[in-house]
DNA sequence: CTAAACCCTGGAGTACGCTCCAAGGTCAAG
DNA sequence: CTTGACCTTGGAGCGTACTCCAGGGTTTAG
């Protein structure tokens, strides 16, 4: 399919799949007039894209797995494998916001700081009240 | 604290803080001397802000939150709302990561495609192959 | 007094992820 | 053969979030 009805299929522009094509998220052939050609599953992986995205994955990240990908041999063992290191990602990232979350939680619970303190009465001492600058070289 | 401290403190830089002075992010008072003066909770404060960060929120909308903070009256219940309404994003983001990740576990489990298939046999009509392009006006 | 560590300002530069534009080629329909 | 939708390239510009630097002031220790 070539790059307008791509980007309409996956709700983009077609000014962001030629970027997207020029740091190697995606590729395609060219048809004999020079017009790019993409097979239909970029469709998905374009979602895929968008999605990873959304959840804080760079584009150079989200490259390196589409070449990993590329690259695995057919064996559905190796892309099982490929599945399962991506999850583990996201588990991290889960585990993150889990933290997060129950740190929340602990100050709506609580009386929490996090403000700026209504009345000033800190100043504090000119120097160091904590000791840890080190001074670096 | 002066700058140098809460930026150790915080674990960022004094460029970084000086940046998010200059769009509204963290605020503190001036020493006769004109250095910077912020008030022990910026700590905290730059914590939430990093977290916050991750989580994919723009530096925007988290000095949004704190302007919310500042001008919330007193009572615990304002922040605890406030806290609860990050928490309901927090637990859509994982709901969203979730659900990736049984995207990804399915695919680990089938033959998926993703993959830009290895022999090439759609070139596509040459036309509309999909009916959805309306033609910008 | 000097050196070192700290602070200030303003402005330039960087990386990422687009977005827009000009100038021009291709193709099917009228 | 013309029109218009579609495609090509290259390059400029933009918003976000820093990052670095030059040039200079302040404070304390030796």
């Amino acid at each position: 399919m070539r790059i307008g009805e791509l980007a309409a299929r996956a709700g983009t522009s077609t000014d962001t799949i030629r970027f997207y094509e020029k740091v190697g998220l995606v590729a395609g052939r060219r048809l004999p007039n020079g017009y790019r050609d993409f097979p239909p599953e970029t469709v998905e992986w374009l979602h895929y894209v968008r999605t990873a995205q959304l959840l804080g994955f760079s584009l150079a990240e989200i490259a390196r797995t589409g070449e990993q990908l590329r690259d695995a041999p057919d064996t559905a063992a190796a892309l099982s494998a490929l599945f399962r290191e991506k999850i583990a990602v996201i588990d991290a990232r889960m585990a993150e916001l889990a933290a997060l979350r129950d740190d929340l939680t602990a100050r709506a619970d609580t009386g929490c700081p996090l403000r700026p303190a209504s009345p000033e009465g800190n100043t504090g001492p000119r120097r160091a009240t904590v000791s840890s600058s080190p001074g670096r070289p």
